[in-house]
RNA sequence: GGCCCGUUCGUCUAUCGGUUAGGACACCUGGUUUUCAACCAGGUAAGAGGGGUUCGACUCCCCUACGGGCUGCCA
């Protein structure tokens, strides 16, 4: 079962929250990695310092761990490493597939705007590129790689198939810039390479760059990992997912509510399909997982479906494991925690309420009569159900609750009885109880509740409605 | 502008030259019901457009349209 050699990784750049489409694709590292018995490792990518904070590294570590994605070893600082990264640099200058480049920021600036004016490519080309290094000046400079300048790389990936790019399309690209820190397109080979990444599973606006990063790989003569460029999400509407499409973090699908599990299973069938499974556990999905079930198409986000995922999750969930999610979520919501006697009460209601619920405000909803002291107040909805004739029926129902054995089979026999003699269906009987002992229409089933709360509870609750 | 990628029901997708184009969500109808949720039965609904190749194309090729990505001393 075990299959050390695959190891991936994701590689998120810290400047915001954990995007959700960066959930996903962390999701598909962490699926094909651990379904092979391989590893799945973090690492950071702070290289920009203007950018990086270590608010945002703390915010994506928060998103990865609610949604269960766990990680082998420390997480990886690439900024850390930029000493390492700058003698690779050097390297490939000594193995001269790289160069020492003077040219200024502002020559090059200059050089393209005037080759885009002129309506032509403004590829770059270093006049250093074959410059005689007894002819270097006592300046600052960068190292650019000495790109192939004929042929074609070809990009054999596991989701886009063969993709091919022509090497003079490619310019030389820096790999180590004028105050010697490493540009990303170093950076990343030079650390997927050292941490042993052999698949690189990442969104498809990467898919250019794993040209220019294959020649480094060249370069340095190592040996090129399987590519894998996923699909970026989209919105509702189509269009990229930007902040007008809403929730665009990880961590902003806990706050609404949503059960990880069912996220992950979302998530994880949003861009991917094997055959008809559509409900699954995550053992199963790594089960289930391969690349070339990836599809090539961007995908649109879905909330209808998320929440039919979610509420098939909260419905098979283990009662403790899911009422430790839904104090999880109170705190992060920022709703008051359980006291203990409705923590206690809501363990054992679980049964009855996990499978009326898509998310956990909607099972905090239908825990209402589990969570509310008396008095209890009916919403609106729930009120008009407490007329005076339905009092009147619950006053009568009160008295014979007093005396009978507290189980469902003589409550359904007082119930019952009660309702015939007031010459009404069930039905009618069941709102103004609901009314009375949740103060809400929507609520488990009266027997349920009634058991729940037991026989003193539940008196004093139908005598203070019925007034 | 150049290069690259994509396009099957409203949405997520199956299909890997021959199917009445299947499933799921959503929606509609009916049923069940103690409200909500769930559940059962049924239904509406798709190959972007145009050319080829082929006995036969959703599937292969080309063009167009639309969407997306890249084109930084950002990642």
């Amino acid at each position: 079962m075990s299959n050390p050699q695959i190891v991936t990784r994701f590689a998120p750049s810290p400047t915001g929250y954990l995007h959700i489409g960066g959930g996903r694709t962390a999701l598909f590292n962490w699926l094909f990695a651990r379904g092979r018995g391989g590893k799945f490792l973090l690492r950071i990518e702070d290289t920009d310092r203007e950018r990086s904070t270590p608010e945002a590294t703390a915010a994506i570590l928060r998103g990865l761990t609610w949604l269960g994605l766990d990680w082998d070893g420390d997480v990886v600082s690439q900024f850390d490493r930029k000493d390492r990264h700058a003698d690779v640099a050097h390297e490939m200058l000594t193995r001269g597939t790289a160069y020492k480049c003077f040219s200024t920021k502002e020559e090059i600036d200059a050089f393209r705007i005037a080759e885009e004016e002129a309506g032509r490519y403004p590829l770059f080309l270093s006049p250093w590129r074959d410059a005689d290094p007894s002819t270097y000046p006592d300046l600052p400079y960068v190292i650019r790689m000495k790109a192939p300048r004929t042929g074609e790389t070809i990009i054999d990936d596991k989701v886009q198939g063969k993709v091919t790019f022509r090497n003079d399309q490619l310019d030389d690209m820096i790999v180590l810039r004028s105050d010697l820190t490493p540009t990303y397109m170093l950076a990343v080979v030079v650390d997927d390479h050292d941490m042993g990444v052999t698949h690189v599973i990442r969104g498809d606006d990467h898919l250019a760059n794993a040209a220019r990063q294959t020649m480094v790989y060249q370069a340095m003569d190592w040996p090129v990992p399987v590519w894998a460029h996923i699909p970026l999400i989209h919105g509702p509407d189509g269009k990229k997912l930007s902040k007008r499409h809403g929730a665009l973090g990880v961590e902003e699908y806990q706050v609404m509510g949503y059960p990880a599990a069912g996220m992950r299973n979302y998530l994880t069938r949003l861009g991917w399909a094997h055959g008809d499974a559509e409900i699954f556990t995550s053992d199963e999905a790594m089960a289930m997982f391969d690349l070339d079930g990836i599809g090539r198409a961007p995908a649109r986000l879905d909330f209808k479906k998320l929440e039919h995922t979610c509420g098939q999750h909260i419905a098979k969930a283990d009662d403790a494991a899911l009422l430790r999610e839904l104090e999880a979520y109170l705190g992060v919501a920022g709703k008051p925690p359980l006291t203990q006697a409705q923590h206690d009460l809501l363990l054992r209601a679980m049964y009855c309420l996990k499978d009326r619920a898509k998310t956990f405000p909607e099972l905090l909803d239908k825990a209402e009569f589990a969570l509310a002291s008396r008095p209890i107040v009916p919403d609106a909805a729930a009120a008009v159900h407490l007329d005076a004739v339905s009092r009147g029926i619950l006053r009568a129902l009160t008295l014979q609750l007093q005396n009978g054995i507290w189980e469902k089979a003589e409550l359904e026999h007082i119930l019952t009885a009660a309702a015939t003699e007031a010459g009404i269906g069930f039905g009618k009987l069941a709102q103004p109880l609901r009314a009375a002992i949740a103060g809400r229409t929507a609520t488990p089933s009266v027997y349920d509740m009634m058991l729940l709360l037991g026989r003193d509870e539940t008196v004093a609750r139908l005598s203070e409605a019925a007034g």
